[in-house]
DNA sequence: ATGGTAGCAGAGCTA
């Protein structure tokens, strides 16, 4: 079974290289993050037509999720509780078989000294305290996304030039820790210790080119699933493509249950 | 190079 996390980048303006990019790699569940659309635009008709159900919780220009997936998805949860209408769609979830899947987008935070960066550990506790509503540690569950957060110095392309900034400070590290405290683990990093591969290269001055990128976007799997893990690839050749995402797809494949 | 590019929306914000 193949599991994908894609940040999208806005899934109208990406529609054509997502399409094409399932359809090449042919993946059961497909878990997207930054879809920029009110759930009435979302493209269903072009998933359908590929085989595709899709649930999805978004808003005009920012944020938005959603889970796409060959089989049936039941059981869907949108947002964190207490979120009321006006809140960034950035959280869907649901059961796929007996696998619990969530698509989440956590808040970018933007600088240290912004007001964002308070709402971005925030956001994350909220998340962490909503785990036990999701799943539980003995049950496979997979929750993947854009963390905003590079885990650990390996995962970034130069720690020096990013001291001081957002996705590698101790608060943020220690609230993704706290979530990996329930019993999730990052699967890339289980199955490759060492390897240093980014998910993410600014559009701007030529980063994708000198490979000057975080690895952001994780997929965190539940004790249940871990020795279903069989590989995780990240795909960069997507990310090289024209009109490309900053962000590439992240393939995790499962061994049956 | 305190810049750079992309998306949305149609100026400035977000990333």
């Amino acid at each position: 079974m193949k599991v994908v996390t894609w940040n999208v980048n806005s899934i109208h303006a990406r529609l054509d290289n997502v399409l094409n990019w399932v359809e090449a790699n042919d993946p059961d569940i497909l878990l997207l993050q930054e879809t920029k659309v009110v759930d009435q635009e979302f493209p269903i008709d072009d998933f359908g037509d590929l085989g595709y159900d899709c649930v999805f919780t978004g808003e005009r220009s920012y944020n938005g999720v959603a889970i796409c997936a060959k089989d049936e998805i039941h059981e869907v949860k949108k947002n964190l509780p207490g979120d009321g209408p006006e809140a960034q769609k950035r959280l869907i979830a649901g059961r796929i078989g007996q696998l619990r899947v969530a698509s989440v987008y956590v808040p970018n935070g933007q600088a240290l000294d912004s007001d964002k960066y308070p709402f971005k550990l925030e956001w994350l506790a909220r998340l962490r305290a909503y785990l036990p509503e999701l799943t539980r540690p003995d049950q496979p569950f997979l929750i993947s996304g854009d963390y905003n957060i590079a885990p650990a110095d390996l995962d970034v392309w130069d720690t020096k030039a990013m001291v001081g900034s957002t996705h590698v400070s101790p608060p943020e590290r220690a609230a993704l820790a706290a979530l990996q405290e329930f019993g999730l683990v990052d699967a890339f990093r289980l199955l490759e210790p060492n390897k240093r591969q980014y998910s993410w290269w600014d559009y701007r001055a030529g980063c994708f080119q000198r490979d000057v990128g975080l690895r952001i976007d994780l997929h965190l799997v539940s004790q249940a699933l871990v020795p279903r893990v069989r590989r995780v690839t990240i795909d960069t050749q997507a990310r090289a493509e024209e009109k490309a995402s900053d962000h590439a797809p992240v393939i995790l494949e499962l061994s049956d249950a």
